[in-house]
This record gives C-alpha cells, structure tokens and sequence, in this order.
DNA sequence: CGCGGGATTGACT
DNA sequence: GTCAATCCCGCGT
C-alpha cells in the first residue's frame, strides 16, 4: 500500500470535508529512531470567526475573529498543527484549514495504533490522552505538517466509506449557544 | 496584575 | 452521575 504525505492542498479545503476525509488517515510521529503511526477514528471542525465553539470566534460583534496570539496558527496557511494546553494538563492538536487569514482547523480527537500487538496497544480515544501518547505538546505548535519531520500526515490507500461514518454534536462545547448543536464530529462507527 | 474559565480525563459516590 | 487537578490565556482593572 501507497504510503502518500498529506500536502497543503489537501488542508486548504473546506473545514467539515478535511475533517470528514482525515478519517482513516494516518498521524505519524517521529521521536529521534522511533516512529508511530495511528489511523485516525475520531475528529471535530472548528470553523470561521462566528463559530461561537471555536478559540477564534468572538462572537458576530467581532465580525474578523478573535486574532490572539495563542490563535494565531488557526488564522495561518493550512496544514500547520495548532497545539494547546487545556485544563492546565493536556495538549489538543488540531490542523489548520482552509485559506490563510480564515480561522478555522480540524481537531483530532482519537486514533487507533497500528500495528495492534496483542492488547497492549493503549487505545487513543480523547485528544488529551492522543497527544500524551505520542508526545505532542506546545514545542510541535506552528509546525508545518506537510514538511514536518517530527510529525505528519499519511494517505496510506485504506478507504473509509461514508456509511461507516458517524456525525455527531461537538464534544463539550455547550458555552456555544447555536453552534453547540452543529453535527461537526466525524467518528469511524 | 488579578481573576475566571477551559475543544479533558480519571477517580470516586 | 459528580468533582477536582492544574496552568495558560484573554480580558478587565
């Protein structure tokens, strides 16, 4: 099987295809020798200024986006890793969508490592326990991604069909008023 | 400069 | 189901 990077063009789409599409795709983390691959099961979009779930919505009175330094890379050219603490212990990643100056970005929320040993294998179901696994913290933030050599994106052939695919409400964004009832997580059933 | 709160997780009743 | 850990960020003062 083909094993193809991700290239920008890929992440300079629309927010809720990328996150659809990266279901399947492989993240792969190199850490000096040691490499990780993990097929991606779970994601959730985050898209446009007035998406009151989004670290860059700031609400139809600030019609441009909520422009910070933390979210910044959301505002950035696609393809690049948006990594943040939450809760004071936990890191998210997410990838930049999109044309550049439009905040958006796609959240990786849960992956299945490859290849499965016996049951061993820790299941990465939760962007905070993903990240702790493979090592993914503030120093990977702003990394492009299609040219990273510490982690990347793979096509590696697999198809995932859409009747394998469930679409559910984003996970603990209630404070969202409308938009926390958008069906923008994607999950392989 | 102080304060409130979070795109989570795991432990516990 | 409830709750707390733990710290950075954004905003008001």
């Amino acid at each position: 099987m083909k094993h193809k990077k991700l290239n920008q063009n890929f992440f300079a789409r629309p927010t809720l295809q990328v996150a659809r599409e990266l279901l399947g795709k492989f993240l792969v983390r190199k850490i000096g020798q040691r490499q990780i691959a993990a097929m991606i099961t779970e994601t959730e979009a985050y898209r446009g200024p007035n998406d009151l779930a989004s670290h860059a919505s700031h609400g139809p009175a600030w019609p441009a986006g909520r422009r910070t330094p933390r979210t910044e890379v959301m505002f950035g050219p696609p393809g690049h890793a948006y990594i943040y603490l939450i809760y004071g212990m936990y890191h998210c990643l997410n990838i930049a969508t999109e044309k550049e100056g439009y905040p958006a970005a796609v959240l990786i929320r849960g992956a299945s490592l490859f290849p499965k040993t016996y049951n061993l294998t820790p299941t990465l179901n939760g962007p905070g326990k993903l990240c702790r696994f493979l090592k993914i913290d503030k120093m990977l933030n702003g990394d492009n991604l299609t040219i990273s050599p510490r982690l990347w994106l793979e096509d590696r052939g697999n198809k995932i069909r859409p009747n394998q695919i469930k679409r559910t409400k984003r996970i603990g964004v209630d404070y969202a008023g409308p938009y926390k009832d958008k069906l923008w997580r994607f999950m392989i059933k």
